[in-house]
DNA sequence: ATATTAAAATACCAAGCGGTATCTTTATGC
DNA sequence: GCATAAAGATACCGCTTGGTATTTTAATAT
């Protein structure tokens, strides 16, 4: 009956749930007791404080997030395909969403920017692991003459993230996939026009 | 010596930088009393409520933003002039910011998008200001032949604002301007590509 | 000068917060 | 089947929160 580990999952899925959607100054012990059944006790149990609490469910967030997007990298085989692994995950965000409230990374990033150094650091992090993904399947592309030589991948991988999470900001606001939609049929266009054509 | 104009004003000054840096939720009204040097009573003096403050708040704030903006689009004279205010604006929130705390816009957007309704409306019309603005500038200018009458005017304008406002949240994580430059450059290099040669 | 009135300060309130100490329950090793 | 120890529930604590009622202060009109 009694399983300490469910418990914890417990408490760390439904607590970053709600850290995501409403964010984590905004989150109660008590929502999160009311939102799991269970009581401080059971918490406080498995997490040295809130701080700590909502350090593990963001780092629980990015890891869901990395895990879902490095193995659909891998199973991808071309690049074109790997960078639309990047476009399916944004859009689907909205259509079916992994866990409430958008991306994890926007935000904690503008939640804790100026307020909240433990979040900060560990957003910090997932924008570092965001782009070298990014720029890892761009240059072994590179290497392998897949896009072009003059390709600024720097530059690139700064407007796809941007552009995205941009995008989801606006499409979240507006309750519609459209700024998602339009952000990633520019970019899957400025995508193509990098490529080399193939002979 | 007593002011009642002045008071409310400073209330909202700096009640909305603290909002804009902290967070709505996240700023109290003893943060506030703090930083103005006067009292809950002055405050309630002036403002029903603090989610009346923080509609204000969020008003002035978006009032000052598209103050400066229009004024400078309407200095500018050439389709191109216009389109570079936006990005000396964004570019300079982050060298010489106007007020703490990065883009209102940004910021209340994804504070409130799924928790409250009364900021969510307000960030939602920034966001119709916003587009629309720049949607003028760019269909007045396809009108007059200066950008190429195939050009996706509503595309543009969603991948202007995402990009902006994605780099801002990158460069106010890293704490340095690359993100925001590099999208620029990005930005000015699409719009030269839109530009209809000059005979 | 004084009465009037608005502005702002002070004092107070209930409710909710994060956190802790204690008690009860449940599983497990012998 | 009983002792042990961990898991989790309950009860409580001090503090801060947004909000209100009351009092003091300062400007103005007469």
């Amino acid at each position: 009956m009694r399983d300490p580990e469910h418990t914890k999952a417990t408490i760390l899925k439904e607590s970053a749930n709600l850290f995501n959607a409403q964010g984590y100054k905004a989150t109660s012990l008590s929502d999160i007791t009311t939102a799991t059944g269970l009581t401080k006790g059971a918490i406080y149990k498995h997490f040295k404080n809130k701080e700590d609490l909502e350090q593990q469910a963001l780092r629980s967030l990015g890891r869901q997030m990395f895990d879902i997007l490095n193995k659909e990298i891998k199973d991808a085989t071309s690049y074109e395909s790997k960078i639309e692994v990047f476009f399916t995950f944004f859009k689907n965000y909205l259509v079916n969403p992994p866990y409430a409230g958008g991306c994890p990374l926007l935000n904690s990033a503008v939640e804790s920017d100026d307020a909240n150094p433990v979040l900060r650091q560990q957003s910090f992090g997932m924008l570092v692991t965001f782009k070298s993904t990014l720029r890892r399947i761009m240059e072994s592309a590179k290497k392998r003459n897949h896009i072009k030589e003059n390709t600024d991948v720097d530059q690139m991988v700064h407007v796809y993230i941007a552009t995205l999470e941009g995008a989801m900001m606006m499409s979240k606001l507006e309750r519609n996939n459209d700024a998602i939609t339009t952000g990633i049929d520019f970019l899957r266009n400025l995508n193509q026009s990098i490529l080399v054509a193939v002979k």
